[in-house]
DNA sequence: ATTAAAATACGAATCAATTCGTACTAAGAA
DNA sequence: TTCTTAGTACGAATTGATTCGTATTTTAAT
């Protein structure tokens, strides 16, 4: 049974809203959603959205009350590596190296973080001696 | 003028062949296409989808002779540059080095490529001392 | 008890990407 | 020349995601 849960960018900004409140209503999403730019979603698009979020898995439901209440049914970091295992396949054909180049490259990144990648680095140079 | 050249999945496919074959003809992309794997895409799929992408300025088109030459119009480091940019903000919120973590992390680098990325870091640290 | 507000369920419209059938055209073989 | 093959163009069906209108239900306020 191979674990087919890859969410559509809409759902995954429903996912990051969970991941980062914690269970929530279809409203307190739909305001979230709203909140973000220009966008302008209606109630019941973010209602059927989370709806077959639900029936795919991706969500949990608690509808003991009338107001049900969504959470995440994934881990917010599995589902971050699946979804870069198949962008690194689909755009960069496999080369990690290559992507760590465009992305230390391209991107602002912390002198803290730069530490904690080199040290990561060499965390993999230690265990994995050629 | 915003660059809108974002290619799907199935653009990308076509345009990682022409990346590295060079100008190639309908019938050749389609044959790669279904080389791999299990796939079974008609021809005039593949065609269609080029001429789309032709449209939308993804390829270019040397239509002198009646077989068509169909060429790359967008480098591949810039696309997966604006991907990788995209991605990012969309499945770790802007965090590269969540995302560097769980790429290093998940993958079987080389040692070259860990020295390489190591040397780079070493250089973004020194050209911007904190 | 009535009404109004807020929620869910459901079906259908829309939109973009993909897929492919069919018509048409050009080139070369017989 | 005629026929067959390989190509392009084009329109339409399909699929999946998104969007939303409407019906129904529940709750609480008056």
């Amino acid at each position: 049974m191979i674990n087919e849960k890859r969410p559509t960018d809409g759902e995954l900004e429903v996912l990051q809203i969970l991941w980062k409140n914690g269970p929530s209503t279809v409203r307190e999403i739909n305001e979230l959603l709203n909140s973000d730019k220009d966008k302008s979603i209606g109630y019941t698009t973010t209602l059927k959205i989370m709806q077959i979020m639900f029936e795919k898995g991706l969500l949990l439901r608690d509808d003991s009350q009338r107001t049900h209440i969504y959470s995440a049914a994934v881990r917010e970091g599995k589902i971050q590596s699946a979804l870069l295992d198949r962008f690194l396949n689909a755009a960069y054909k496999g080369s990690a190296s290559k992507l760590a180049m465009h992305l230390l490259g391209n991107h602002e990144t912390t002198p803290d973080e730069l530490a904690a990648i080199k040290a990561l680095i060499d965390q993999l140079e230690k265990n994995k001696p050629s």
